[in-house]
DNA sequence: GTCTATATGATGATAGAC
DNA sequence: GTCTATCATCATATAGAC
């Protein structure tokens, strides 16, 4: 065996870091194979020994970016409601918007889902249920009336927000759409 | 002159509405010209007469969507807040979601802006301002206070909550994010 | 202004050497 | 598994007849 079996799934990571930040940064039709194997140091023809497809790369990139995002990767971290504020804050902030962090694909790939094939927006689906059964787990721990309702208006707030302010160019417009969804928020949280 | 200036408009307004269906409905990069023109009965060499660019036809047709969303086109009739609420209701229907009326450009088309030119991305920007204003004229209207912030968060709602259930296949958790905005926003409008 | 026909370029995917 | 080279397809945009 030439290649170890490690040496594949480095490979592999590789190409599904280089699939997420082009395809959230640009695109998924904006970005050809041969784009994400050069940012992932390959060449084109190296893929399809990876993924049988570019939509299957696409599915299995929205998982990776779910995995890697700043929310999943935190959230184990918010054992109070203060931390799970700070974590808003770091969701709706420039930083995020502008993808200087690793950006949540529900965020940043909505339409884009939406005018995919069914194997992607399965997956798409399927990241979004998982996030709003762990926060609503959480907002019940904190004692929290109507979790399940609550989480839904979190992460449709926090989605909607992030991926409106990052199409517009105007800086003051986006710090305002991003100020006033955390205030709102901070303020259902405390009832 | 053998063609009227009325039929060019006549042509003009048959591609604007072809592409704003077909745009919103699968995305700017998954149709070509072509088909934008077949929707609008013409021939694909006829577009160049008309617009001078693909790009230029996108930015053109968000505004044109704009124009006959339903939420610009009724706004008009909204003299109280139980109007107001209607619209509410009619902008998160499942009818909206699934493109049965004229689609609101700014969540069926968030993320595919966020990836086109500059010329696109200003008139989006510009849509939603135009947007905000208006909505924040009338809700001052009503008496409320800070009507801009609440603008803000009425319009980052609607359109984050449409753009997402768009985006889902699950019927029944599309309806769920719908209804929890809805109350959520009533609620608000009643403070 | 609208048509048919075409130039030109890029894309997803495959074939075969190493 | 990764490379180079290539195929087949489809895109945007243009040229010229009517």
């Amino acid at each position: 065996m030439p290649y170890s079996s490690a040496h594949k799934q480095q490979s592999r990571e590789r190409i599904l870091a280089a699939a997420v930040d082009l395809f959230c940064r640009f695109g998924f039709d904006k970005i050809s194979v041969a784009q994400v194997m050069k940012q992932a140091n390959m060449t084109h023809g190296a893929f399809y020994a990876h993924f049988k497809s570019k939509s299957a790369l696409y599915a299995q990139a929205i998982s990776y970016a779910a995995m890697h995002s700043l929310w999943i990767r935190e959230q184990h971290n918010t054992g109070s409601i203060a931390d799970f504020e700070r974590l808003i804050e770091a969701y709706l902030s420039l930083a995020h918007v502008n993808q200087f962090v690793a950006p949540c694909p529900l965020a940043f790939l909505v339409t884009d889902v939406a005018h995919s094939e069914p194997v992607v927006r399965e997956v798409y689906q399927q990241t979004l249920q998982k996030m709003l059964q762990a926060m609503a787990k959480q907002l019940a721990l904190f004692g929290l009336d109507n979790s399940t309702a609550l989480a839904q208006h979190i992460l449709t707030n926090l989605v909607g927000t992030v991926s409106i302010a990052r199409t517009l160019s105007d800086q003051e417009l986006q710090i305002s759409l991003l100020d006033n969804a955390k205030q709102a928020l901070f303020l259902r949280l405390k009832n």
